[in-house]
DNA sequence: TAGATTGTTAATCGATTAACAATC
DNA sequence: TAGATTGTTAATCGATTAACAATC
């Protein structure tokens, strides 16, 4: 059905690479079925929940045997449309830029990073791995003669809300924007934020969190 | 209160920092109070959300006038414990370490890098901004000799695990994981992941709703 | 067969949103 | 004052979890 995707939950999405990696490490390993309860146990989660979320693949399971490991490997990626490759423009060749267009990991997921893009003349004619670097001037050109749907910006994030207006003007799709910058964009842009603070926020409350439970069972220690 | 931060709702820690970076903008342009209204409105959320989000940090607004900048600011910081600063040190000193290290804001959330590892021997010596890098071997009496509490894993996934779990027997008290690879790790260990492939599956699943919702459209213009 | 595992339906839990009185 | 905005209480929504029948 054409509808398949629409109603997944976001967590069940997010859970899903990492059911991914250890389905795939199974196979590598040459087990050929796998149940709900074995990948709950190995990722510290509910039995339960992992068979709601497979059940979002469409895969369906033997009782008492579990799964199919390959085929739900490939429902999986075909859930996550991982299965056709994206190609993607990245703007800013920086440090972080540089360290996202020589990540292997992206072909895994049918990311091909094709060209990045740069205001800073010295980085221009170099390549970041396989990925030639472009002066940012060539962007709208470069996306004028290739295809491409989405953006990734790693940009200073004083320029991130410039850019992001370009590749929209440009036709891109998608951008995935790793500058400490909220984008104010057109609905019909999709937007997905990879923050480090954001990250760290979580880090910090559940690190705080830990640190009141021990004050409070100090607390209790002395009654 | 001691309990204060118990119950603050994750999503409501992930959209701190981002009222915490508009709110700096109107701190530095001179603006004294701002209404969760125009947050609200920056932000794309909705107004009463915003307001649900203010009280966490134990502020109270003015009807008709709204928030004090320079309160709320505060109040944030405090909220996550980014008025603390925090050392960590950095194990994988490759193009993502190097990028992470080198990352100034950091210091912003009150975290600090204070020395790197890596197990490549032409790594030792460099400096990764103002960061040194060491031998891997050195980390257990770095450890003992200076007081970290973070640990930050860029290094490949098939050494994480044992990374990470070196990083536990040396003391460290919560781990930042950047590899593509889900830790077990003992239930005291506060571990925050930050994955490429999580994070590229939630705009993949994006970008294949809004793909079913169009395809859907057509469809519909066709009857 | 017996028992582990699946899949479904219902209950619970937590976050978002709505409604509205209080207030500057 | 009038009207925008706050803060609280209740309703809604969505995801997780529990319960349990089906099944290999």
């Amino acid at each position: 059905m054409a509808t398949d995707n629409r109603g997944i939950p976001i967590p069940t999405i997010k859970r899903f690479p990492s059911y991914l990696r250890l389905l795939k490490g199974y196979r590598d390993e040459g087990m050929e079925m796998v149940s709900a309860t074995m990948l709950a146990d190995e990722l510290g989660l509910k039995p339960i929940q992992v068979r709601k979320d497979i059940s979002c693949t469409g895969i369906e399971g033997k009782p008492k045997v579990g799964f199919t490991v390959v085929k739900l490997i490939d429902a999986i990626i075909h859930t996550l449309g991982w299965d056709n490759a994206t190609d993607a423009v990245l703007i800013g060749a920086g440090h972080l830029g540089s360290a996202l267009a020589r990540y292997e990991g992206f072909e895994t997921y049918g990311l091909k990073i094709v060209a990045a893009f740069d205001i800073d003349q010295h980085k221009w004619g170099a390549k970041l791995g396989e990925v030639p670097v472009y002066p940012l001037t060539q962007l709208k050109q470069y996306l004028e003669e290739n295809r491409v749907n989405i953006g990734v910006i790693a940009v200073p994030a004083v320029q991130a809300q410039e850019v992001a207006e370009k590749l929209v003007e440009c036709g891109i799709l998608a951008i995935w924007n790793f500058a400490p910058k909220d984008l104010k964009l057109p609905m019909r842009v999709v937007v997905q934020r990879t923050d480090l603070a954001t990250s760290f926020a979580v880090l910090s409350a559940k690190v705080k969190r830990k640190m009141v439970k021990e004050d409070l069972l100090e607390e209790d220690d002395e009654w």
